[in-house]
DNA sequence: AACAAAATTGTCTTTCTTTGACTTTTCAAA
DNA sequence: TTTGAAAAGTCAAAGAAAGACAATTTTGTT
């Protein structure tokens, strides 16, 4: 078995047990598994991206750490379809103001939250000195973050339908 | 648990009880953690700034001391602070997570609206191959607009109270 | 076997924290 | 009024941890 895959695994075991959330010590780790520090950041950016379910952020210098938290999934939620087949690496205006309606007319966020979501998608928001393309790139980006974070709000009941 | 960390907690507590006011003496404190007095300075400027709602000020020589003062505002005023004053044409991603919490904390938005908001604004959200001027520059369009958002949906409650 | 993709390693960079040496300000006693 | 002690401030260096990325090796496919 590769070491990536090993590695992989013990970090969704510490997951599993019961906390959403696991921090740990990237040199600790390398230790561990006797590898360069380096490689624990290949398997997060290869098996912890924000499309396999996980968000992670992280601290520097002295009591440094990374962060893994792991977005429930459920199949059949309509974010999960958003976010794994709507929106590719591409959207457009007019189609961001439409799916941020939709969310908020199916009850999965408040109208309020709606409005900011399209407000962080608008043509203005996004007004630079830069290729349409370009920036319909950025909108993809930025509504799977949102998404990916309103999936970790919803709480466990919710998921469940829905 | 980091130094800086704890002194922090310290200072919030002292804070929580009742006045939204507290003087301190650097040198008792520094004794009181075992470290260099420097190392309250390094508190103060890393979590008591005027963006995490904290005013400082000081007095040195015999008797002196270092006074904490957590800011007051209401939504409004604080809105418009951030939208004509603190949030020029550029917003790094660091002041942009901590104004948002910010803006959690004084209750402007929900804790939801907030992550939303961070989220946008997170160096995930705007990973693109571009200088870090040109996502400043973004950041701080996207976030005017997410508050300007804000403040449409406040403004029939001010129009009530202050 | 040849090539492409994935994994591994190592080096250098960046960020955050802690410490210490030196400076400045203030008060009060002589 | 001078002066010295008692604060707090400034700044830079050292230390601690994670990130970026290129070079190399391994693995899988045709």
């Amino acid at each position: 078995m590769r070491l990536s895959d090993t590695i992989e695994s013990f970090i969704k075991a510490m997951l599993q047990e019961d906390q959403p959330e696991v921090e740990l010590k990237r040199n600790e780790l390398a230790e561990y598994f006797h590898c360069a520090p380096s490689q624990i950041n290949y398997v997060l950016a290869t098996r912890f991206t924000p499309d396999h379910g996980y968000v992670t952020s992280s601290q520097r210098g002295g009591g440094g750490f990374i962060r893994i938290v792991r977005v429930r999934q459920s199949s059949g939620d309509h974010l999960n379809y958003l976010l794994h087949e709507r929106v590719g690496d591409s959207l457009d205006a007019q189609s961001a103001q439409i799916l941020c309606a939709q969310l908020a007319e199916r009850k999965v966020v408040t109208l309020e939250e709606a409005h900011l979501m399209a407000a962080a998608l608008s043509p203005q928001a996004l007004s630079a000195p830069m290729p349409e393309a370009m920036k319909n790139t950025l909108r993809a980006k930025i509504f799977r973050c949102m998404l990916l974070t309103v999936m970790q709000q919803k709480k466990p009941q919710d998921q469940e339908n829905g």
